[in-house]
DNA sequence: TAGCTGTAGTTGATACATCAACTATCTATG
DNA sequence: CATAGATAGTTGATGTATCAACTACAGCTA
């Protein structure tokens, strides 16, 4: 290992905690927006985004977990209290008898659908139409390589 | 379903989601690998950060506050917690009797200068390195005006 | 100087994230 | 078929984030 301290130059370092900022400051707005109007939070808007993806609205936990890259237990937990509010149910797997499968309820699709288009109204205005063409595909091909980095890294 | 919502098209789409998934898997990701290897939070991390920016190692809350752009109430039970690991300390105010600093202790400073070596190592291999300089440039561009855009909307 | 208004920071309640330990069921192998 | 090991999901503990209500002090104005 060599003993130098990898310091970031001036201008890595602007990019790097402009980064940093945008990442806190942005999800922060989008959720709080998010909540403000619709009463849902930014986790109960990615199950439902998710669920309303599939044609039965119904995923296995396992499945759910993995189309969102959640944890398990993050996910259990989150679902318990969402099947309070009575956003999802619960549903035994027959196949299965360990698992389970969780199903969006009318309500549950009520919400997304009253949520959703306001959200979408509020990613363009600050994201989307903020950025040109082709710095909006920079992000993403941005995105996709440090991702990529990533997931190569076991951890 | 009205027609006047506005969707993203599949190019848009792509890259938020890639977007919103590093979101998610970039800062989880340095937030654990700071716990695993420093025993430090991201949140302590931070204010940590702060704190060394500064000569003495010392801010009022409001300050402190400011700089990391954190709502005093976070500030305040963050605080608390770090004080209770000896990692910062509490002092009182002369000149305003309903302020406070936060100091760094001995014990916080080395806490941050073991942790923020491995940290850059982690940033560097992740993002910086894994972008040609022009693309990290754009980052930083892009992370620039997304905020500008936030700012200006008062909430 | 009494009272009003604003500011600094705290506190308690609730939701969320993460970890480790747990239960129940499945599957493979003898 | 018995059972060991793997897999699906749950649970409790702890730390973190946010909101609203609160205390205490400051500074202004009458």
């Amino acid at each position: 290992m060599t003993n130098d301290v990898p310091w970031l130059n001036a201008e890595e370092d602007r990019s790097w905690r402009a980064f940093v900022r945008l990442h806190q400051k942005l999800f922060r707005r989008l959720g709080a927006d998010l909540e403000t109007h619709s009463g849902l939070s930014g986790a109960d808007f990615q199950i439902l985004v998710a669920l309303t993806d599939v044609p039965e609205g119904r995923l296995r936990f396992q499945d759910l977990a993995g189309a969102i890259d959640w944890e398990r237990s993050r996910l259990s937990h989150q679902v318990s209290r969402m099947i309070k509010r009575g956003l999802v149910a619960r549903e035994e797997c027959a196949e299965d008898g360990r698992g389970a499968f969780v199903v969006i309820t009318p309500q549950g699709r009520e919400a997304i659908e009253a949520a959703a288009p306001r959200h979408l109204v509020v990613v363009r205005r600050l994201v989307i139409d903020a950025l040109d063409p082709e710095d909006l595909a920079a992000l993403g091909r941005i995105s996709s390589r440090v991702l990529e980095r990533i997931d190569a890294e076991p951890r």
